[in-house]
DNA sequence: GGGCTCAGCCTTACTTAGTAAGGCGGACGG
DNA sequence: CCGTCCGCCTTACTAAGTAAGGCTGAGCCC
């Protein structure tokens, strides 16, 4: 389990804290497993952060750090697209990030990073201060909304919706939830589908609106 | 702190376990202080329910049943603005709430009317149902990733952000997030500025554009 | 070289939490 | 009146966060 040849820092700490959240989920983190996965024993670890709420706080900019930021001064639209599908995709490969979101307060150097990257790709665009106030808003929104949705599904990818699915559906009154079973077996259910896809169709629509903001006409687009 | 009159009850237990975490956040929610807030030992709870987990779930439950339910047959786009702004209220009132989500995968009976109701009204108002799937997406993502913003902010309600965020700002290096200390000093530390008000505007973009996914003719709008 | 300092890891032990196992009293049907 | 069973309680075990302080070896000074 332990990596013997360095020594400990913070910087493993925090990177061994997320590998251990993504095999077993938050609850799975505690001091102990995270000192047995170093090799070391539970009180070490505070020699490198000051509790264990440091190490929450550390995991979510780690997990920040892992999104591809945006680029000032490239075009912005296509600039949006990378971030928001590189965002979307580090928070399924980390749900319980989304969790931790809510709590942690103060943010670190990645998150502080990353939200100035974007907002400088938006004023650089062109877009007025309030105008990039209020896209940064809906977008970002977006994002983490379609990952709290994607992390509560009780499955993910093409197809794999049907045996789950089907499962909860014979457990439910019909006929207390006619929309949601119409929605199921007409559309959840149908082969290939694949929530994941429903992004894209999203972020184009909050990706067009936005490019009506923009002052001096309409933008180019993608 | 108990209220002998009634006896205990799953009922009486989740509205006790949602006033302790809305007072002292999740954390605050044990057993034991669930227990003491009832007037009743600890191992009482378990009569009633199975374990921690199952009040877990069912707190979610309970906070999806507060949300003002849309009415299938109405004028779609009001029911919608009122759906939306009630459960943003409601998950602001509980923020713990969004946390949960992600590890909760067993929806309660209030969730599933939530989801109904929300659906029925889409398909009532003439969206087809490939339609009303990626018009659902996009607005729920938006209402939690929404609801997610107002509860990593450090502060709420208008004016509130000032000492706060003057605070950050005077620890940050102005040089390394220029753009961010732009959005800062321009537009949220503007007196009157609140970020709340930003919910109304990104609706409205989703929306409009739901409006021209309606078959038959733009709709009326609001 | 011998002791000083300090960094880095460890040992012990306390507190709080979830919950397994089973006890006990009082209401209620026979 | 006497089970019996429902609802709450007692006890006790285990896991987790972390306070307090000990041990060891590396570099350093005289």
């Amino acid at each position: 389990m332990s990596k013997q040849g360095a020594p400990l820092s913070r910087e493993r700490v925090l990177r061994a804290a997320v590998a251990i959240a993504d095999a077993g989920g938050i609850a799975g983190l505690t001091m102990r497993s995270l000192a047995d996965a170093l090799g070391v024993k539970p009180m070490s670890l505070y020699h490198h952060v000051a509790n264990k709420d440091e190490i929450l706080d550390g995991i979510v900019d780690v997990v920040f750090g892992r999104m591809e930021l945006p680029t000032p001064g490239g075009d912005w639209r296509h600039e949006m697209v990378k971030r928001a599908n590189s965002a979307r995709d580090v928070l399924r490969r980390h749900p319980w990030a989304i969790g931790l979101l809510e709590s942690r307060k103060a943010p670190g150097p990645a998150t502080l990073r990353h939200h100035d990257a974007t907002i400088g790709t938006l004023r650089r665009a062109g877009f007025p201060v309030a105008t990039t106030a209020h896209a940064y808003a809906l977008l970002d929104s977006y994002v983490y909304g379609f990952a709290v949705q994607e992390a509560a599904l009780p499955f993910s990818g093409p197809d794999s919706a049907t045996e789950v699915t089907e499962d909860i559906l014979a457990h439910l009154a019909r006929e207390d939830y006619p929309y949601l079973v119409e929605m199921a077996t007409e559309h959840v259910l149908r082969p290939g589908h694949d929530f994941a896809d429903e992004f894209a169709f999203g972020l184009d629509v909050i990706l067009d609106a936005m490019a009506a903001w923009l002052p001096g006409g309409i933008s180019p687009g993608s």
